[in-house]
DNA sequence: ACAATCATGTTTACGGTGTAAACACTGTCA
DNA sequence: TGACAGTGTTTACACCGTAAACATGATTGT
């Protein structure tokens, strides 16, 4: 009978469950560097296994990549969905207000944080199908792209925002964020102290508000 | 822009302009594939080189991609440039509207148009200052960036946006285009065809509009 | 219970890349 | 003319991604 030592770190031959322990192994070095420091075999040396072993779980360095991007996704979606959810407002309006601002700012803020990471999440390799998809959700099981769409929605619900402007609203939403977080990272407003971009940020939001629900 | 500088193909020992055939070459490697296809010695090859001659013009690759950027920067600035200065409009408030939204659409337009180059533009090298430096000027000897604060200086003057809310406008403005053709190039708008993509980008201009010129 | 098979990790090997060091050709200026 | 500085070449090395053959451990059919 399989005697168990219960010897947590095995020593044996297999390792028991590479395929995770390299995603994990690769966040950590895209937190640290971003996607080009997700190098294969600098990751199989962090686990203790020889560079080829990763092929047994992945076509290629792009699919280990792939799934790493995933994590980071899911990593991000977790931290928005916290700030969304916990939006505490008396009435709609103000809720929808509330939520909107609560993804744009975590957004930017995770950004800020995790640069790496960040930029891990938006290399080439997702579509709108995935922006929508349960891997990348956070525990709600939304993702941010449908926590956006919620806001929004909530917008002209409570009669702030004309309906006849919502549609393709959470691509303003997301593009005006999006494109701060990068020019905050690593684009030309990469030297501003971080509260001076956090001002920016809510500045940011201040006008897409106004943008939604202007008459 | 890739003006040629029509130098005979000499054939002797010495090159002539290694270092500005070097930057055409990875400004078409770019064009190709973006930053990461920027190869020194893929560019060394293509103009007929050994490998190491690049290390006379360039400390390592870094600096290489670094000038490519800068070039990229500047066929970036060269487009917006055309389109702002062809604008045409009979009052200072029409002007303005059309100068932003010049802008915008061009900025879009080319990351569409070169998806590589425009990736290449962005990497993560450049602070404010070079963000006006003439390095990365158009004809005009403007930058983007101040082109867009040019535009938003025109709207507090014909008094279609307060004063109150100019400053830092231009990230908004710059952010939301920004984040725009991310999304589209390589994000999760990447598979929306051009049409649908074309109108996107005039919505989000209209509601950024909207956010600047509201009461 | 035991051999066959499958899943998983290892070794060896190859071409490509960035880059350091030493060398070679050329034009310039004393 | 000859020293010298500038530019391109050769040789060499470490590292990377990855293919192929091999080894080991777990599973399963009989």
């Amino acid at each position: 009978m399989t005697v168990d030592t219960a010897a947590p770190p095995r020593e044996s031959y297999h390792h028991g469950d590479l395929r995770h322990a390299l995603v994990l192994a690769g966040v950590e070095l895209a937190r640290e560097g971003g996607p080009e420091a997700v190098v294969l075999r600098e990751a199989t040396r962090r686990v203790g296994v020889s560079p080829n072993a990763a092929y047994r779980h992945f076509a290629d360095r792009e699919a280990l990549l792939a799934a790493v991007c995933d994590a980071a996704q899911a990593e991000l979606a977790a931290a928005i969905d916290e700030s969304y959810w916990a939006v505490r407002e008396p009435d709609a309006a103000a809720t929808a207000r509330a939520h909107l601002r609560a993804v744009g700012t975590r957004y930017v803020a995770f950004a800020l944080d995790n640069p790496g990471l960040f930029r891990t999440a938006f290399i080439a390799s997702s579509d709108l199908e995935r922006a929508t998809s349960p891997e990348r959700a956070g525990p709600s099981g939304l993702t941010p792209f449908q926590l956006v769409t919620a806001a929004l929605d909530e917008f002209v619900a409570s009669g702030i925002m004309p309906a006849s402007r919502r549609p393709n609203a959470e691509f303003l939403a997301w593009s005006s964020v999006h494109g701060l977080a990068m020019l905050l990272i690593d684009g030309p407003l990469r030297a501003l102290p971080r509260a001076a971009a956090d001002a920016v940020t809510q500045q940011v939001i201040d006008m897409a508000e106004a943008g939604f629900t202007a008459p």
